[in-house]
DNA sequence: ACGCCGCAAACGGTATACTGTTTTAAACGG
DNA sequence: CCGTTTAAAACAGTATACCGTTTGCGGCGT
């Protein structure tokens, strides 16, 4: 790989480190770095990790928010005005991203970045192979997003903290679970 | 530090970024190395992460500990019978571990792991200041083990995730604040 | 044909070396 | 005496080199 990409052993080496620590690659007990693969499990793991981390996070982000919700709505404007899905998804992930480092908890929010290429990896591959993204649920999406953005000016952390429960909870359950065939 | 351990400044380097996912040690803009100081903030945000992360596991792992009790039972005992302040530290920590491990998660286990060492690093410094371990302290950090070791044995995922919950949130009540002095 | 052995190539970890940058402190001027 | 300049030392990142181990495969024997 080193020889491939023209530069030495170590940058990637650490390189690979970083991977691991992303969930994107394994390491075997001899030390070969391999490309994990995604098995439905995993998935189920970042769902429960999102909902565990996200609603406690979108509660203490809210003071912090309350005046800086700016970010957060033009991210909802940029989402209804985007064109193609990968753009949706990435907003959509970037909405949260503000939230979990607004929290102020900087271990959380080190935590979400590293959840995030696996998370976006698991999308993007639903999205090859089931038809996710309909614009019912961007609306969907869009409503809870906006929903959050009204507790966080109202200084609502609990309202805040139960609405982004909701909200990951609604998503994983319209999500088809990724070991299925497409229906429909 | 490469030289005064005579060892090569590769190794060194990823000792400190394992340290620095640990949270010990944190680096400058320019990339050095520096030991992260222990801010109160970073105490309470341990324990925001373990109230987020520990009922979950705990209502997980109820499955798997339905049969498998016995590590903890052991555990249970050792702290019973345990003499020093650092080994009911160790025990009690060893107690959650193993129930994170037992959840099936590997991300959130590994997670655990890494806020560990952070864990027992304030634990120690608390005890140097503070005379947080009595005999009722330890009678009540053994008291919802045993209740925690019940929900398993009974397969109540909901009731260890609640006891869980509220075991973390009283050790939480009867720590001292890191950053208050000592009272007597 | 199948399994076992042994060797060559590839690999992982780490020591050493090189290069550009940052830090430090001494020399200089005000 | 203090701030500025500048040169040397330290440093971070990475390329190269070395060594012990693992892997893959061809040859051997059964």
């Amino acid at each position: 790989m080193a020889r491939q990409l023209g530069v030495s052993r170590v940058p990637v080496r650490e390189a690979l480190f970083t991977l691991e620590r992303e969930g994107l690659v394994e390491f075997s007990a001899t030390g070969r770095a391999y490309v994990k693969e995604l098995v439905p499990h995993d998935f189920e793991e970042l769902f429960i990790l999102r909902l565990a981390l996200e609603p406690p996070a979108a509660r203490l982000a809210a003071p912090q928010l309350r005046a800086n919700a700016r970010a957060l709505e033009d991210n909802i404007e940029a989402t209804a005005g985007a064109r193609s899905l990968a753009e949706v998804t990435h907003l959509d992930l970037d909405f949260h991203q503000i939230i979990l480092e607004a929290s102020g908890q900087t271990r959380l929010a080190k935590l979400w970045r590293s959840l995030r290429s696996e998370l976006q990896l698991w999308l993007e591959r639903l999205h090859r192979t089931h038809e996710i993204q309909t614009k019912a649920t961007r609306q969907k999406t869009l409503g809870a997003h906006r929903e959050l953005v009204v507790c966080f000016k109202e200084e609502a952390p609990a309202a805040a903290e139960r609405v982004m429960r909701q909200h990951i909870q609604g998503w994983r359950e319209w999500l088809p679970m990724p070991g299925d065939a497409q229906e429909s």
